[in-house]
DNA sequence: CTAGGGTTAG
């Protein structure tokens, strides 16, 4: 490849090709013939992004004859920028091995790194070296400073960097501002917020968000909103966002068609929205209209069809992202997704293909993702490597605990979804209703009728309204043990419209019991709610069957009969106009 | 020469 030609490209965004070939070139050739300055524009505007991102940037600095420190320190910010966080502090590290002194650059966007990656350590090692290397007066340090400690909610410490500082401007007052609202002090923000001398669009913006995220109160965050002298995109985005968070979707959408401009945020916070209350068609279609559709917005819908059970949907989009060209990989979080979908289809082949694919690009495992293979393994069947997973967690929350409960309830570990119950209580976790579905199911699973009906009425006690699942799995508990009279009593006293679960719970144990009396009413219930089912019908007929009523079965399944042809038909017709 | 702050997905 001849220089020139090189220059050209750089011009332009790159291609995931077009960036391999630089990669090759710089990997191949040595660049001691190339102008440092070249160098960095490689560094700067290439989109091939990769887990090789760090070697790449290592292998430009060993290339270079004489890597001075502000070659070091623009390849820090690059991989900060990058996302690649844990390997900016690392180059941070290494330069100060080869004996530079960092500079100011190197250390603001090293800090950054630590406040994005949450490193902790990692910070407090580099404000030591900021008073070593006499950069505390430096305003861009002292205010990556202050940004750190509130990203890491250490308010005392970022309000000792801050009250420090002989000069302070918007941006080490807004890092403030951040950090009041992360750590939920509304009140404090709002009065940092009257005190700033200067307030830029994102001094609003970020109170605008606190009002509707922390405090919930969106009735304020609209008035600031209006009284806002400037208004860009993300403004209007933090309100969106924060109907959505409410559940006020109309509310969110009537600002979405307001908005003067509107992007892939506007788009995503949209669809998150109507992922929430499950309008999974309308999600789609905003998805269409994106022109540019980037990871995040991929990200988006496929977690859409998996909260919203339609795994195979997830993993058709998943293949088409694969398909597309992306300039990016799929991460952590869309791999979260997709494993999702996998454990809803209960198919281990997905999972094995997905489990090794991260493998293969090098994704770190992190707490989320750990636990969707958590909930994968457990309702595959793999509960011992479920258990190992459980372990490796760095910290065990409430949906790890829910998943792994409900998978030993799936897998007739009673005792162990117990024991992990008590664990999850003691360690101090609130459960919510999927963790009583678990434990549900494991008392069901083993039949235990007494503790399953207290593990029912503990749910109200925690202050939550069993769903009607839960009512389900209580129905079919109780039917099993032949308690038919109690199952019906606790559908009649539902206090939302029992659905084909319930009904279903109910008729199948009557099936079992040979019950005409109750089977014919959670029959009648089925047929009505599902007209198309088959199986209810059968299910009726078998039960006529047992106690003899032959005539009556025998027109029950003439009625299945008729509805399967009518479906054929129903088809046929459909192809043939 | 650059650099520090806000909005989105599980």
């Amino acid at each position: 490849m001849v220089i020139p030609k090189l220059t050209t490209l750089l011009n332009n965004s790159l291609s995931v090709n077009q960036a391999k070939q630089i990669h090759a070139h710089v990997v191949i050739n040595t660049l001691n013939h190339l102008e440092p300055l070249l160098v960095r524009q490689i560094l700067l505007s290439t989109s091939y992004y990769s887990r090789s991102i760090f070697q790449y940037v290592q292998k430009i600095l060993h290339h270079l004859v004489s890597p001075d420190a502000f070659s070091w320190g623009f390849a820090v910010r690059y991989l900060s920028q990058h996302g690649q966080f844990k390997e900016a502090f690392c180059l941070y590290i290494q330069q100060q091995r080869v004996g530079l002194c960092p500079t100011t650059f190197a250390v603001s966007s090293a800090l950054k790194a630590c406040a994005r990656g949450v490193c902790k350590i990692g910070g407090l090692l580099i404000h030591a070296q900021v008073y070593k290397y006499g950069f505390c007066c430096c305003v861009y340090a002292q205010t990556a400073l202050v940004d750190l400690y509130s990203k890491l909610g250490d308010m005392e410490n970022a309000l000792k960097v801050f009250h420090d500082m002989q000069q302070k401007n918007v941006v080490s007052w807004n890092s403030i501002l951040y950090g009041h609202l992360k750590s939920g002090n509304l009140v404090e923000a709002r009065r940092v917020f009257d005190e700033m001398p200067i307030k830029d669009v994102i001094s609003w913006n970020a109170m605008v968000s606190g009002y509707a995220k922390v405090g919930n109160d969106m009735d304020h965050a609209c008035t600031l909103f209006q009284e806002m002298p400037l208004k860009n995109l993300a403004s209007w985005n933090a309100i969106i966002s924060g109907y959505v968070d409410c559940g006020r979707f109309e509310s969110a959408r009537s600002y979405f068609d307001a908005m003067p401009q509107r992007n892939n945020v506007s788009y995503i916070t949209m669809m998150a929205g109507y992922s929430k209350c499950g309008d999974v068609e309308s999600a789609r279609g905003l998805f269409n209209q994106l022109s540019e559709k980037d990871i995040l917005s991929y990200n988006a819908m496929i977690a859409c069809y998996s909260q919203n059970s339609q795994p195979k949907e997830a993993l058709l989009l998943f293949n088409q992202m694969l398909e597309a060209d992306l300039n990016v990989q799929p991460d952590g979080m869309t791999l979260a997704s997709v494993i999702s979908a996998c454990s809803q289809l209960g198919d281990m082949r997905f999972g094995s293909f997905v489990k090794n694919y991260i493998d293969k690009l090098g994704i770190e495992m992190d707490d989320h993702l750990t636990t969707a293979l958590i909930d994968l393994y457990a309702k595959c069947g793999s509960i011992y490597k479920a258990f190992e997973l459980f372990r490796s967690l760095r910290k065990k929350d409430l949906v790890a605990y829910s998943a792994l409960i409900l998978g030993c309830g799936i897998n007739g570990k009673t005792l162990d979804a117990v024991k992990l119950f008590e664990k999850m209580v003691n360690a101090n976790i609130r459960p919510n209703l999927v963790t009583f579905t678990g434990l549900l199911t494991a008392y069901n699973h083993a039949g235990l009728v007494e503790e399953g009906c207290k593990c029912f009425s503990s749910i109200m006690e925690y202050g939550f309204l069993p769903s009607s699942d839960h009512y389900g799995i209580m129905v079919d508990l109780l039917g099993r043990a032949g308690r038919l009279e109690e199952a019906y009593n606790l559908i009649k006293d539902m206090p939302m419209q029992p659905d084909t679960g319930v009904w279903g719970a109910l008729l199948l144990a009557c099936r079992v019991h040979n019950n005409v009396e109750f089977g014919e009413i959670a029959a009648q219930h089925c047929f009505e709610l599902e007209p198309d089912t088959t199986g209810y019908y059968l299910l009726l007929a078998n039960i006529y069957s047992s106690v003899g009523r032959w005539e009556d079965a025998r027109e029950l399944r003439k009625v299945t009969e008729q509805k399967k042809l009518a479906k054929i038909s129903g088809c046929s017709w459909i192809k043939s106009s």
